[in-house]
DNA sequence: AGCACGCCGACT
DNA sequence: GTCGGCGTGCTC
């Protein structure tokens, strides 16, 4: 008899092992392999399980023909092989994940009709066209040390292209590309969602035709499989897209390319909280594959890695068309205000801005906050609405004339005057996008403007319209939020306004000056980017906050020597490793009672365990104390630098049940802690 | 995670 | 007397 291992495709740490089932000797079971999705019997259900193993012996302890189940049926695959299987099962212990989730990440998603398979070949292929793009331009000096860098680079190794906006990295993508697969060997490319435009896939697929597939977010589940199949097939031998796409059956991978490296879209937000830098690193270990990470702003971490060795670096520091970047003017607003402008652009800001529409050119202004104003306050007694549902002030918004939950979307009236003390004075407080945009409309009269936020982008092609809107002026101005600092590549832009830079600050996280110099650095290189010299202003409270500097003069050392020695100081990563387990439940004492049952298991755990423990911090409540109706608590741990804090939080949780209701989330190397 | 079994409170 | 609360245990 033929039996196979599978993994049931159940989210429990409970049920978290190989079931073993028989494999009938009947049709349509012969090519059954590692990597099938099949339908088997479980308790009193049938469910969706991944085969992750062919054995021909029965499980100990069985009578096996008696007992043992046989597979239901075989709904389709192979959808991943062994290497997958090894890459799965890492995953699922460095991040206390389920392998059954782990696994999920290889294979289509599993809608209601899982039972069914999806069919390959979709009705149209949605084949984005090439868009010419002749092979440069000579090289940069940069570029061309890039390449003998990637040449020299054994399997497993990681390259940094450590280069300015600008200074031509794709075009090193895809030398090192055509020789991946001259060498016979596949590529994955990894980019943030948003840069997944027209543009850049048509540049990839003018150099590679038919020899890529594109995996964007747009495709159906038709395409997708179809595209899949491709690669799996060796038709494809190089696939582009998001973070998922690291899952994609590449055959026979050469290379791994992150692009934009330090992105936090690479972080996944669900379970397995995994990131698609750590990742690739394992994988392109066990594939001895090479791996290439790109960025204008590095990720501190990234950074540190290439300080210690264990990373190589190549910079590009000059720009392909050799314009420099765009000179930055930090304008300290306290300064404005004593100068008597109650206005919320800086009187330099409000030159540029008609400059630019004088000379009919277009501007870009970011302000990382949508919505009309932060919120509203009763100046008589100090009330402020808040979500029901959120521990969380609600924003005013104007476009609907009503007050929104920003983590639930929960939609209020705003009160005409204060429920509390029936006070007439509500005011309202901190501008966002909508506010900016009706200024812009008071200050300067029939000038289109365009704004690009969560609220204007919702729906499959929404940042595309939006992008394609603010493409089709003569002149005008884009007003948005972060989303707008990614990959824009408008030639016409020759202002960029920041404000509010130092909001992001204020975050009580360990990188929010990373995060902030990352964001101005970004967005500051959308300005100057064809012949015309750009400007950028950057209004801020706090001009002297090295954050600040470091991007203003273009110099990231002002700001990473001194905020890593910071996080060595204070026992961050990466000088540490950290874990974030979060507790919650819509029964306040019901989520306390399971924390703290939690914490005391995890550091009992750990003290048996080979990993020491630095810290564990908690139960304390989530800085997000009350999100969607759930009370949140949460429990920090720290260890010592590269230990892996996930095995042993796995085993803990492992033994523990809790009332239903009660949910747990681990995040491994997280990236926020509310 | 589901789902069944099983043992104690307020209702037709 | 019964419906039903959710604790505990099992799933090849």
């Amino acid at each position: 008899m033929r039996y196979a291992d599978v993994i049931v495709s159940v989210a429990s740490r409970k049920i978290d092992r190989p079931f073993r089932y028989l494999v009938p000797d009947e049709e349509g079971f012969e090519d059954l392999g590692v990597g099938h999705l099949v339908e088997v019997p479980f308790g009193n259900r049938s469910v969706p399980g991944f085969v992750v193993a062919l054995t021909d012996d029965p499980p100990q302890d069985f009578d096996a023909d008696v007992e043992l189940k046989p597979i239901l049926q075989v709904i389709s695959g192979p959808h991943f092989d062994q290497r997958a299987v090894a890459i799965a099962e890492w995953m699922s212990e460095y991040y206390a994940s389920p392998l059954a989730n782990c696994l999920n990440l290889f294979t289509p998603p599993l809608g209601r009709n899982w039972r069914k398979a999806v069919k390959r070949r979709p009705r149209n292929d949605d084949e984005l066209p090439a868009t010419e793009a002749p092979r440069h331009e000579h090289l940069t000096a940069g570029q061309v040390a890039s390449l003998e860098a990637i040449e020299h680079l054994a399997g497993g190794e990681i390259l940094l292209l450590d280069g300015v906006t600008g200074s031509g990295k794709t075009e090193v993508y895809l030398r090192a590309i055509e020789d991946t697969l001259d060498r016979d060997k596949g590529a994955i490319v990894l980019v943030p969602e948003i840069s997944l435009t027209p543009q850049t896939v048509g540049r990839f697929r003018a150099r590679f035709g038919d020899l890529i597939s594109v995996l964007h977010s747009r495709l159906t589940e038709a395409q997708r499989a179809y595209q899949l199949e491709r690669l799996r097939k060796g038709e494809t031998r190089v696939v582009i897209g998001p973070r998922s796409a690291l899952f994609a059956p590449v055959s026979d991978l050469g290379m791994i390319i992150i692009d934009e490296e330090h992105d936090h879209s690479y972080k996944q937000e669900s379970d397995p909280r995994y990131h698609a830098r750590r990742v690739a690193q394992r994988m392109a270990q066990l594939s001895d594959a090479r791996l290439i990470l790109g960025s204008a702003t590095p990720s501190f971490e990234t950074l540190e890695q290439v300080r210690e060795g264990s990373i190589e670096r190549i910079e590009l520091p000059q720009r392909v068309n050799e314009q420099p970047l765009p000179p930055v003017e930090v304008v300290d607003m306290t300064e404005e205000f004593e100068a008597g402008n109650r206005s919320m652009f800086s009187r330099v800001l409000q030159e540029y801005l008609e400059q630019v529409k004088k000379k009919k050119q277009k501007a870009i202004i970011l302000l990382n906050r949508r919505g009309f104003a932060n919120f509203v306050l009763c100046r008589e007694c100090g009330y402020v609405p808040m979500c029901e549902s959120c521990d969380t002030s609600l924003t005013l918004h104007k476009t609907h004339g009503k007050l929104q939950c920003h983590h639930c979307g929960r939609l209020e009236q705003i009160p005409p005057k204060c429920p509390l003390c029936d006070s007439p004075y509500i005011a309202s407080f901190g501008a966002g996008t909508q506010r900016v945009e009706f200024e812009l409309n008071k200050l300067f009269e029939d000038w289109p403007i365009v704004r690009m936020d969560a609220d204007t982008t919702a729906g499959r092609m929404g940042h595309q319209e939006q992008l394609n809107a603010f493409e089709a002026l003569e002149t005008g101005v884009l007003v948005g939020t972060q989303m707008i600092a990614k990959g824009l590549d408008f030639p016409e832009v020759t202002l960029v306004g920041i404000m509010a830079a130092d909001s992001s600050l204020n975050i009580p996280e360990f990188t929010s000056s990373e995060r902030t110099y990352q964001l101005l650095e970004q967005v500051a290189g959308r300005a100057g980017r064809g012949a015309e010299e750009g400007h950028v202003v950057i209004q801020t409270y706090q001009s002297e906050h090295p954050a600040i500097r470091a991007a203003t003069e273009h110099d990231r050392s002002i700001i990473l020597d001194q905020d890593l020695a910071m996080r060595e100081e204070l026992g961050y990563p990466p000088y540490t490793s950290m874990a974030n387990i979060v507790i919650s439940s819509t029964d306040e004492s019901k989520a306390e009672d399971a924390a703290s049952f939690i914490a005391d298991a995890v550091e009992s755990r750990f003290k048996e365990s080979s990993t020491q423990l630095v810290s564990l911090l908690g139960p304390i409540p989530c800085a997000l104390s009350k999100l969607k109706g759930r009370f949140r608590f949460h429990i920090l741990l720290k260890g010592q630098r590269n230990d892996e804090l996930g095995p042993p939080i796995m085993e803990a949780l492992k033994e523990l049940t809790f009332p239903t209701d009660v949910r747990v989330t681990v995040d491994i190397d997280p990236q926020s802690l509310g």
